[in-house]
DNA sequence: AGCGATTAAATTGCGAACAACTTAATTTCC
DNA sequence: GGAAATTAAGTTGTTCGCAATTTAATCGCT
C-alpha cells in the first residue's frame, strides 16, 4: 500500500479530520438514544453506568470508572442521581472505608430487561449488518486503546 | 458474509456496543488534543469552529452550526470566549439583522500557522498509517451520516 | 507505634451540549 | 399593506467531562 501524501491545509480539513468523525459521531449517537432511553428516566452516560452495573453488580467509583474512563468529578454527581433515582445504592465499603460501592436496587436490576431491546433499535438506525458494525467497533475500540496508552 | 447472531445479554454487553467505542475514542481524542491546544490558548470545541473559519471566514451561526452539528445554545457562549479572546468578531448582518456573521481577526488568522503542527501529532498519537486513518475516517463519517439522516 | 506517602471519593469551577423557550427580523400570502 | 408563519440568535436550566483541590482512610516504612 503507498502512503498518501497531504498538505497542512489539508490536514487542518475539518472532513478529513478522524477527531471531528468521533466526535460528530459521538454526539450523533447520543442524540439517537436519547428517545430511547427517556422512557428509562436514564440519560446516554447514566445508561453506560447501568450497563456496567448489568454485568457487574457492586463495583467501586473506581471500578466504575476504569470501564467507562471516566473520573470521580464526573461520576460522583451522576450516582447521585441514579441513587435519587432509587436504580443504586451508594455505601461505603466496610473493609476499606475510603471506597464506596456501588449496588443496583430492585428496581435497577428490573430496569434491564427494559433495556434490552435497545441495541436493536440502535443497530437497526445505523442501517448496517451487525457483521460491519462489531468490525467497525473493534477499529475504534483498538484506536482509542492505542490513544490512551 | 455470514450474519452473526448475538443474544440480548450479549448485545448490552458494554464493550460490544459501538456508542460506548465512539463515546470513550471521541473523549480520548478530547484529551489528547488538550496539551497541544493548551499553546494556541484553544478547547476542543473551539479549535472546531477555528477549523471551520480557517477554511472559510465570514459564516453566520447557524452556518458554522450546520458545519459542525451544533445549535446555538452551544455555539453562542462558545462564540462570545473566543470573541473575548479577540481571535473573531461577532457582527449583524447588515442585509439580514437575523443573523450574525462571525469573522476572523488578524490573530485569529495568525492562528492557523501555529494549529499547522497539529493534525502531524495528532496522527502519530493514533500510531497508524494515514491510508488507515482515512479510511476509518469515512467510516465513521457514513456511520455518522446514516445516524443524522 | 507513628508519621509520611498513597489511594479513594467528593468538591469546586469552567466549558461544553442540548432541550425548551424568548426575542427580533424577515418572508409569505391574502 | 399587514397579519401570520418562519427563521436566526440568544437565554435558561440541567447534565456531563475534567482539572485542580480537599478530605479522609489506608499503607509502608522505620
Amino acid at each position: 500500500m503507498n502512503t498518501p501524501r497531504i498538505s497542512a491545509d489539508q490536514a487542518l480539513h475539518l472532513d478529513h479530520q478522524l477527531c471531528f468523525a468521533l466526535y460528530s459521531a459521538s454526539l450523533a449517537m447520543t442524540k439517537l438514544y436519547k428517545p430511547l432511553l427517556e422512557d428509562l428516566g436514564l440519560t446516554y452516560p447514566q445508561y453506560l453506568a447501568m450497563l456496567v452495573l448489568w454485568e457487574t453488580d457492586g463495583v467501586t467509583v473506581s471500578e466504575l470508572g476504569d470501564r467507562l474512563h471516566l473520573d470521580s468529578g464526573t461520576l460522583t454527581p451522576l450516582l447521585k442521581r441514579l441513587e435519587a433515582a432509587e436504580l443504586v445504592t451508594r455505601l461505603r465499603d466496610v473493609q476499606d472505608e475510603r471506597r464506596v460501592l456501588i449496588r443496583l436496587t430492585a428496581t435497577g436490576r428490573k430496569l434491564k430487561a427494559r433495556a434490552a431491546r435497545i441495541p436493536g433499535c440502535v443497530l437497526q438506525a445505523t442501517q448496517c449488518d451487525l457483521s460491519e458494525v462489531l468490525h467497525l467497533t473493534r477499529q475504534v475500540q483498538a484506536l482509542r486503546d492505542r490513544l490512551t496508552a
